[in-house]
RNA sequence: GUGGAUGUAGCUCAAUGGCAGAGCACCUGAUUGUGGUUCAGGCGGUUGAGGGUUCGAGCCCCUUCAUCCACC
């Protein structure tokens, strides 16, 4: 058992490689869809692997509270309670208590904060997070950090030392990265001194991966990008670099050309759930009601088995409300990234990576009105 | 046929005789380390019809129409 991480071509910054993993290879670049309790809302492991989904995201805070992590642990672990038999990656809880929760109080030690499911008040901090995290049993899992509003500087500061003194905890208690990997997260906020003095920290600590928190959490797509070419030049060559919470199609261009190797993202989902597609042509929202007998499949682009539906029909079980829209459209938008994610590095390793990107970018960010 | 009640936005309903409103629906937009939510904005009216009183009527008076209920 082992994390090697490999890299297989390049082209400028990107890079196209392959992670070894206990329960599986990943090609990156990957885009993880993000399941809550353990699952991705919706759409069962069978889709996914028809969908050649390489990696998912649990969610630890969720699972912490319900159903509980030693009950997964009982169960035979993550993988076999949910029946995902590939990779997984789990985040640490710390993102959802300070975004979900109501804190009560957060220390130098941790957070106590009161569940949002039922208002008990819970305690994590970076060795219970581990412990949790142990327990799910992820073959990926991720350091307690704090992830603060990314323009106040003090309170960046802070979160960045504080995420600093966490993450060192959270390697004491987890020492052992043969079964699960230990990743590391950059915090810093949209400032450039904050990202690199964090990114060094975070690299000195030979983790076998290392994630740039704190971004896409309301910053400007142009304080992202300029914070990724603050951060990336930062990190080591040879250990996947993983931007949290990201997102969208034009977001993973700009990412995937600076050299980021993972992605996670609760957007294809999110958008399925409020009537949203990606197609080649931009977002469209199928709501609207130009789509009411439109006859089309979602995206000329891209042959799925959601093609098989009109827009019109798909609007219409959006409207109803039907779950078939939400599995419909989840399953289309999951497809989208995985496969332009899959272009991408196939893109790299042809070195057409800038080519891919200026075509997909010139589609997919036309305005509105100039969609088909 | 008699008595009573009710007629206001697509729907359900507000509005001392003093700028005709809300909720839902409909139409847009937002949602980036998951709760289908939530938020922001927009369209929408000859107050059943006709007449009268009044400075001013959704509201008071008369006529009429419609619907519902009760009783012949």
């Amino acid at each position: 058992m082992s994390f090697e991480f490999e890299i297989v071509a390049r082209d400028g910054s990107a890079r196209a490689g392959i992670l070894h993993t206990p329960h599986g290879d990943i090609p990156t670049p990957v885009f993880a869809p993000v399941g809550t309790s353990g699952t991705v809302k919706a759409v069962p492991p069978r889709d996914l692997r028809a969908l050649d989904i390489h990696l998912i995201l649990a969610n630890t805070y969720h699972l912490y509270l319900r159903p509980g992590d030693e009950l997964v642990r009982d169960m035979g672990g993550l993988h076999r309670f949910m029946n995902w038999d590939g990779p997984i990656l789990t985040d640490s809880g710390g993102f959802q208590v300070f975004s979900l929760s109501e804190i009560n109080e957060i220390d130098d030690h941790g957070v106590t904060f009161r569940s949002h499911l039922d208002g008990s008040v819970m305690r994590l901090d970076p060795a219970i997070s581990m412990a949790i995290q142990q327990n799910l049993g992820a073959d990926i899992i991720m350091a307690f950090d704090q992830c603060p509003p990314p323009d106040e500087r003090e309170e960046v500061s802070a979160a960045v030392e504080r995420s600093h003194r966490w993450l060192a905890r959270c390697r004491e208690a987890h020492p052992n990265d043969d079964e699960q990997a230990l990743f590391g997260i950059v915090q810093g906020g949209v400032f450039p001194d904050l990202r690199e003095k964090s990114a060094r920290f975070v690299s000195d600590m030979d983790l076998k991966g290392i994630a740039i928190g704190g971004l896409a959490v309301g910053e400007t797509k142009a304080e992202m990008a300029a914070t990724l070419d603050h951060t990336l030049p930062c990190l080591p060559d040879g250990v996947p670099r993983y931007l949290m919470g990201v997102g969208e199609p034009d977001d993973l261009v700009e990412g995937i050309r600076r050299g980021v190797d993972m992605f996670d993202c609760v957007i294809p989902t999110r958008l399925a759930r409020h009537g949203a597609a990606f197609t080649h042509d931009g977002r469209i929202n199928l709501r609207n009601a130009r789509f009411k007998r439109d006859e089309a499949p979602l995206d000329a682009h891209l042959n799925n088995y959601t093609s098989q539906f009109s827009r019109a029909y798909l609007r219409h079980l959006v409207v109803a409300k039907e779950l078939l829209a939400y599995y419909l459209l989840s399953l289309h938008n999951i497809d989208f990234l995985a496969r332009h994610v899959e272009n991408m590095r196939r893109a790299i390793i042809e070195g057409k990576l800038q080519k891919y990107a200026a075509q997909f970018l010139t589609r997919f960010m036309r305005p509105p009105e100039a969609h088909p």
